[in-house]
DNA sequence: CGGTTTTACGTTCCCCGTAATGATT
DNA sequence: AATCATTACGGGGAACGTAAAACCG
């Protein structure tokens, strides 16, 4: 095999990544596993880290996976976008755009391909509403916003509304890097409740959460609610206690350097699932459906990959 | 050949920009002239729009090219730059070091790579010393700073100093999109004589660019002198004039969105040399050679490159 | 056993180099 | 004629798929 990283090997990661199985990443680029396989072995050979842990069910990121997995990411971002403004022409799109979404979104979600959107058409005056999702929903159908990026899994009623999922992320345990459970392939809620549990009650984290707990008739030991997913970070990565989150919230890291590891739960759980709204009966404009259009190629098309069950 | 682009595309592109001539950088990423030129064509098929200008004498980047050549750029360099974080542990460096530079090179040099190094290397404190580059040598030689940047062909006595040469920027001449000179493929110091000259005095800009005119027996008919490379471009971009500067300082637009031409000069002129000093009889410490080897690397090792003459 | 990853191996096709051709002064 | 870039074409090797093997609960 070759010595130097590759796009191709860029690629095939974060589909393995996202989808947790290399038999599934191999499907969604359209290539047998042993390919796949075959790269990210590679990979990890030319940088001399292992990047997934192998089991049976699949594979699941290690410390070292996450992190290159966020500069892959910007990589291909980084590359996609500037080979689409060539491609096509940008500049003369122009108009405003009102977008809303909930904090948590903003901030872990929007906040990256939003800046990216506003350099590739830079005459799209782009404004940001941040609001509940019950809020955005009635601001959407009172025509106050063109586009909401709402969890789609929880609208209330779609009547009316054209519905588009674009992102699901997995729910896996938070733990420090010492913790018991960094050595155990999967952790099952059972073993979960007898730790102290931390909830982050932002946005709609804490119903979501405490739904999955309570579809297996079981209770985590709450030892802290907070809004601040740095507080949560932060007190994971001192032993203070364990969660669980989505993946789209996760970084290998807390704000002062430490580890966090990220493993998947025994039990099946629903994934977080991310998209954007709109009203059906409302013509987009030209900049709506840019940036719907740039919004599913950003996230290369993966609204339709299966991710985890 | 293939629709997509590949990291050896952006590879040969670089190289190609960066040499002017095909042949040259065939040799800097030892291929054969044709392999570049194919996979430069190919390139400019998939994005799309003409990277090149091709004359006798090499090639030029078009307005297209130079933009995307910011792009190459970033994306090797931050691809480059995890590769490397991996394959070396590097977060046990740490300690003190004190940069010196001028203001001119802070700004269009040094600002990318050192925000690039403080990521891999979290545990190195940088200071950075602005200053004339007189004042640079002898703050290095009282060892108060480290590691100096300077334009290295202008070094006074190098007695005692280690000179490294990182970088050569060719220089060429600037003008407005709809100038004449966009149409012409060489310009020579006698039609630039005819225009309004719009002379930067920054740093060393002045007395270098003098000393050009001056070895070919010719005088630039200035019109405005001013230490802001923005008003600079902002005067070119309007007409009101053109001048000659090297390419580290070129962006291919002005602050206000419009556009600005770069062209070869017919004349042989010196590129600007930018390159590290640092006191040879001084040991260096570990987080000073990490620098030194972090910017040949960031550089593509391109300091033995011939660049133009 | 069932589901997964990994290895083995024959094959394909992309990309390179050599060498001829074209363009420009 | 010199010096570039470009085109034509045959050969080599990286990467693919098929299929079998190893792994693990």
């Amino acid at each position: 095999m070759t010595s130097q990283v590759t796009l191709r090997h860029l690629r095939y990661f974060i589909a393995t990544a996202e989808c947790g199985k290399i038999q599934v990443a191999a499907e969604r680029v359209y290539m047998s596993p042993s390919a796949v396989a075959n790269a990210i072995k590679n990979l990890e050979d030319i940088l001399g880290v292992k990047l997934f842990e192998r089991h049976r069910t699949g594979v699941h990121l290690t410390y070292d996976g996450h992190r290159f997995l966020d500069d892959a990411r910007s990589i291909l971002r980084l590359l996609n976008d500037s080979i689409f403004e060539f491609q096509n022409k940008t500049t003369h799109v122009e108009g405003e755009l009102v977008l809303g979404a909930s904090v948590a979104v903003i901030g872990y979600f929007l906040s990256v391909p939003l800046s990216q959107f506003e350099r590739i058409y830079p005459n799209v005056k782009v404004r940001l509403v941040e609001n509940a999702r019950s809020d955005l929903e009635r601001q959407l159908r009172g025509g106050e916003i063109d586009i909401a990026f709402i969890i789609t899994s929880n609208i209330s009623i779609s009547e009316g509304l054209e519905v588009h999922t674009l992102f699901r992320s997995e729910r896996t345990v938070w733990c420090a890097e010492g913790h018991r459970f960094s050595s155990i392939p999967k952790v099952s809620l059972e073993e979960i409740e007898k730790e102290r549990y931390i909830m982050l009650s932002l946005d709609e984290a804490e119903i979501n959460i405490t739904q999955i707990w309570r579809r297996y008739g079981r209770k985590p030991n709450v030892w802290l609610k907070t809004q601040s997913v740095e507080a949560v970070r932060s007190f994971i990565a001192r032993e203070q206690g364990v969660t669980i989150l989505s993946n789209l919230l996760y970084r290998p890291w807390s704000l002062d350097g430490t580890r966090i590891i990220s493993k998947p739960i025994a039990e099946t759980v629903p994934t977080m699932n991310l998209g954007i709204v709109w009203r059906r009966d409302r013509v987009p404009t030209p900049q709506s459906h840019c940036f719907i259009e740039f919004m599913k190629r950003t996230l290369n098309e993966n609204a339709e990959s299966p991710g985890a069950v």
